[in-house]
This record gives structure tokens, C-alpha cells and sequence, in this order.
DNA sequence: CTGAAAGCGCTTACAG
DNA sequence: CTGAAAGCGCTTACAG
């Protein structure tokens, strides 16, 4: 590892000038900086980032909280961060936050790290109390479907209304009178919003939705199924049910049919985000398609645009969803 | 952000003593301590992960390089990794590297974030040719299922010699007899590996697979219809196919389903890995279990391990896998 | 058990 | 357009 005074003696210069010849190339001679390549070149010279990081207090890392990078959807968003990042050279960290003390751990490793901005996505209690009473005190931070409480905060959110309206037209549509809903985590605003807009889309469409049909529950697999056994044991279910992501759909759906169930004939079910796995489900899922990978794009363009502008106004952005009908979905059968 | 020299001044010691403080406890006196905790709570004090980097050349974090965080199975191997570094207070950056040029701008990246390590399980020519020649000079680096060329590298490996072994044993039982397969990317070690000692496998175990019968693929679901399509066409198609992973499996199950193929009277078939999706297929798909998630975990572990005794001769590990025995797979039917 | 001093490798006003 | 100098915030022999 050559250091630069290495080559600003090979090249004949000062080690300013080196620095300068990397950070602001068009303020040096033309013929000085032939030197300077040559020299680096030979040598293999790469700056030290502590030492760079030492003076201009930025790392070229961001972090990007999560609550599970192996939940289909997060996976995807994730690698939409990834791929901007790498474009504009900068590093990504990944945080998963999905145990009950994860927040403090994680806020303190992010701070320890120095990284330069932060995407958060997680758990609800953790993007409020500390994502922004710590992380936009300390550093720029962007939200993905989560509430900011700052103006200034950028933020950018799944169109929960519209997606919830989208279902509530289709299963109006199909004749549907009486639905039901299996929620996500209601700590998040994802979990909140899609269960109140549902409620909301439903009855504007002339629909009801029993206390008993809506099954809280965590985003998870293992909560669909779960909601499926409550369902199975009910004298009157509803004749369809909207879950709050696809993985809660397909584990509901899963059980169901263990239950000797059949669907859409006996219940129809629709879910949220669009997985590659939904187009496989049997029958397959009818969803609402969200933008999960523009989305982690977006953030992480946003993110360094405000790195590059501190003062710049929070911007919020919305993004769109389109309604996908596969065989989930069906007219209700004939009650007895 | 305060110093240690203001940790030092309120504390009434060297910045020497509350450095020491910080890395070696036990060799300040207790009532110093004492001191420096209070200064240290006082302040808010961190130490300044650049200066410390500047000095000891650790930056506490790791680097993780898979194709792509997206694809199921990494994630999970990810979240193994992950979970293991923060326990041990390090941070883990991902790479994706699933594009042609991705291992040069990978390779300059973690040099120039100066990694402690790199855990590596990405396609083979980055591997060999770089991670090797480049990573194991430069940092420790560990395997997961890709061919080490250094004694002295530590490697994680599935055991695809039993995995094949299960699944044709399996075929066998059920009376197959002649075979087919759907390759991985055979560029990586996983890719050669299942298809090569697929092919022993059935020879041994009495079974036939003729080479049309060979689909060269790349681990992909798309790549996996794809297969599906040229076999519809077949006058003559085998009775049973293995896929490299289930991701493949998925893909043709799904495609062949679509040409009104009945599964498994008309194709038994077989995947790898155990994915989530692979339980709620139609039929379930049958497939051979890998641990990915303890894979990453004990790669982070290892890497840990040689980072603190550099010197120790390389380690390698086979991981044991099962067969997962679900509905893809049946006896062959009558051939008229 | 503790302190003074040197040094890690950069960047950035300040001069010229 | 370039250089000399100070400083970023730590750690680590070396003394004591």
C-alpha cells in the first residue's frame, strides 16, 4: 500500500497536488497530471478511505435498515438500493431489524460505521422514535412506506388507497358481499394504512367487513396459515378476503386447501406486492403489483441527491400500483 | 462529536488512558475507569471509526458477494451471514455480482472500503480468477461452494455428491429409467458439480440420460420454462428430470403445467435447495434440503476466526443435505 | 498503571 | 496552477 507521498516524489510533485489531481482533476496542469497517472499507475496507488474519511468526515457507505432481507419483496428492494448505489460508487450496508432490541444495536452500529445517509423500511417504532429523533438529526435519511415526522424528510410511499380501492372494485365486481382481511404488523404504516383503507374501500363499495374477519397478523407466511385456521372453523366466513402482503396470501391460501378447501369457489383470496412466487400459486394469486425494486432505486437516488443537498425540501413521492387478476379470484358461490 | 481529547481533559488523564480504556480494560486502574465511564456518558462519546481505521487498518467491516441478493436461496445464506456478524459487532456489505463486468467494479470497491474479509459465492470466473488471485492476497476470504485454488483458503461446500445420490436413488425406486436434467450455470463450481455427479449417480444406479435429454440453463425460473419448452417437444422425454436448484424446478413444473403436462404421472421431478416456495407448489416440489442459512453463518464464523490467526491452515466443510420426498415425484408411467 | 510523542494518510485553507 | 503546513482523531511503542 503506497501512500501518496510516494506518489508525489515518483511524480515530482506535492502530495496536495496529488489529492487535488483525484478530487479535483480540472485544477491541475494538464502535463502535471500525465505525471501524476504515471505515477499512480505504477505504483497501484488507491487513497486510504480512513485517512479520507478522517478529514472529510464521509465514508461512502449507506446503510439501508430492513426488517428481513430474506422476506420476498425486501429482497428485491434491496437490490434496487444495491444497483444505484454501485452506479454512483457508493457502498451498501444491510441492517435487518426484526428482533425486539434490534433498533438500539442498529442504530448505534450505523452510527459507529459513519455511514453517509441511511433507507429505512422497517419496523414502525423504530423509523419514528429513533430513524428520526436520531438518524435525520445524524445523517440523511430516507423512508420507504414508513411516516416521517419532519417535513424535511424525504419519503416514499406504496399508493396503499389506491391498491386497497383496486380490490374493493374487483371483488364488487365479481359480486362479493361480505370480506375479510388478514393484516400485516400494525406497528408499521404499511400494516396501518392497508387496513384502513380497505375498511374504507370496502364499505364505499357497499361491502362488509366483520370484526371476526379481520385476522391481525405479521406479514409472515406462518400468519396467513394461522388466519386460515380461524376462517376454517367459522360457521360464515366472508366469501373473499384481501391479506396485506402476497406471503400471508399464498400461507392462507396454502392451508386452506389443506382444510380440503377450494378456491376461488369457496373463498377468494388477493394479496399485495406481486412475488414471483403468486404467479405460481394454484390457483394463481390475484394481487396488487407494487414497484418494490424502483422504489429501493428511488430511495437511493433521492438519498444522495440530498447528501449533495442538505437544505432541499423533504420530498415525498407516491409510488403506483396496478391491480393483477390471476385465478385467486372469483364470483362468491351461492349461499345456502 | 467530541474527542478523546475531550474525553481525556474531563476525565483528568492522557488520551493514551482512555484509548486504553476502550481496547484493553482490564489494564487501566478501576478508579480511572471509573473517570473515563463518566467522561464517556457525559460526552456521548464514540470513537471515530476513521481515526481508528487510519491507525490499526480494520474497518470492522465485512464484504459479502453473492449473483444477487434477490434470488432465493442467497437471501437466506445472507441472513445467515448477517446475523452472525452483528453478533459479533460487525457490519456486512453486499455486492451483487451477477453482471459481466460486476467483478472488477466489485474487486475495487472492497479495496477500496479496505474489508476485513470477504465471504465469496459468486459465479466461478470471479471467484478463481479474482477472488483468489486478488481477495486472498489482499484479505481473508472465504467460499461457499466455489472451488478454492489455495490450500490455504477456507471453503464451504454442499454435499452435491449426496444430494444427487438421494435423488436418483429416489428415481430408481420409483422405476425411472431414463432420465434428464436441467443444468445450473455451468461456470460455477454448484453448477458443474450437480450435473456431473448427476450423471454418475444414474449411471450407477442404473439409469439412462441422453444427452438431449441435458438442459444447459443457468439457475434461473426462466431458464427453467425454457427447458420445459424444448421438452414439450419431444417425441421421446424422460420420465424423471433433476433440476440444479428448484428455482429451475419451479419454472418448468410451471411452464409444463401450462402445456397441460399432468405432474408427476407424466415428468417426476426433482429439485435443490428447499426454497419456501417449494412446499406450496402443485404438485410440492420434491427436493434435496441444503442448509443455506447455516452455511452463512459458519462462513462469518470462519472468516472471524482467520481474521484473528491468519496463519491457521485452511479449513473446508461439507454441509449435509436430505431429500425433502413431496408430490413432483411418482412412478413412471406405463410407456405404450 | 499512566503520560508524552510520534505517526497513520489524507485534505484544505492560505500563500504565492 | 502548485506547495508548505496544519490538522482530522485515534493507537502504540517507549519511558517512567
Amino acid at each position: 500500500m503506497s501512500s501518496i507521498i510516494a506518489v508525489a516524489r515518483k511524480a515530482g510533485v506535492s502530495p496536495a497536488t496529488v489529492s487535488r489531481y483525484f478530487n479535483s482533476p480540472e485544477i491541475v496542469r494538464e502535463e502535471t497530471r500525465q505525471r501524476i497517472y504515471k505515477a499512480v499507475r505504477e505504483l497501484g496507488y488507491t487513497p486510504n478511505p480512513f485517512a479520507q474519511g478522517l478529514v472529510t468526515g464521509k465514508s461512502g457507505v449507506i446503510a439501508v435498515v430492513v426488517p428481513d432481507i430474506a422476506n420476498p419483496g425486501f429482497d428485491i428492494t434491496v437490490r434496487g438500493c444495491s444497483d444505484e448505489l454501485d452506479k454512483q460508487g457508493k457502498t451498501l450496508c444491510v441492517y435487518n431489524c426484526d428482533q425486539p432490541h434490534d433498533e438500539n444495536r442498529i442504530r448505534a452500529a450505523v452510527e459507529r460505521q459513519q455511514a453517509d445517509g441511511v433507507i429505512v423500511a422497517s419496523q414502525e417504532e423504530f423509523s419514528r422514535v429513533n430513524a428520526e429523533g436520531f438518524y435525520h438529526a445524524a445523517v440523511p435519511t430516507v423512508f420507504i412506506d414508513r411516516t416521517p415526522v419532519r417535513e424535511s424528510t424525504d419519503a416514499l410511499f406504496v399508493d396503499n388507497r389506491r391498491a386497497t380501492n383496486l380490490v374493493c372494485e374487483h371483488l364488487a365486481a365479481l359480486g362479493h358481499k361480505h370480506l375479510g382481511t388478514v393484516t400485516g404488523n400494525l406497528k408499521t404504516l404499511t400494516g396501518r394504512e392497508r387496513l384502513q383503507y380497505f375498511l374504507e374501500s370496502a364499505a364505499a363499495h357497499g361491502m362488509s367487513v366483520a370484526d371476526a374477519h379481520i385476522f391481525r397478523s405479521d406479514f409472515k407466511f406462518l400468519g396467513g396459515a394461522e388466519a386460515a385456521r380461524q376462517l376454517a372453523g367459522m360457521p360464515n366466513p366472508p366469501t373473499a378476503l384481501f391479506a396485506a402482503n402476497d406471503l400471508m396470501a399464498i400461507g392462507l391460501m396454502t392451508e386452506l386447501t389443506r382444510f380440503g378447501w377450494k378456491l376461488p369457489e369457496q373463498l377468494s383470496v388477493v394479496g399485495c406486492l406481486d412475488i414471483w412466487a403468486s404467479a405460481i400459486t394454484t390457483p394463481a394469486l390475484t394481487t396488487v403489483r407494487v414497484s418494490s425494486y424502483s422504489m429501493g432505486r428511488e430511495a437511493a437516488r433521492l438519498l444522495m441527491e440530498r447528501i449533495r443537498e442538505p437544505e432541499r425540501p423533504g420530498v415525498r413521492h407516491i409510488f403506483p400500483v396496478e391491480l393483477v387478476v390471476r385465478g385467486s379470484t372469483g364470483r362468491p358461490a351461492e349461499r345456502r
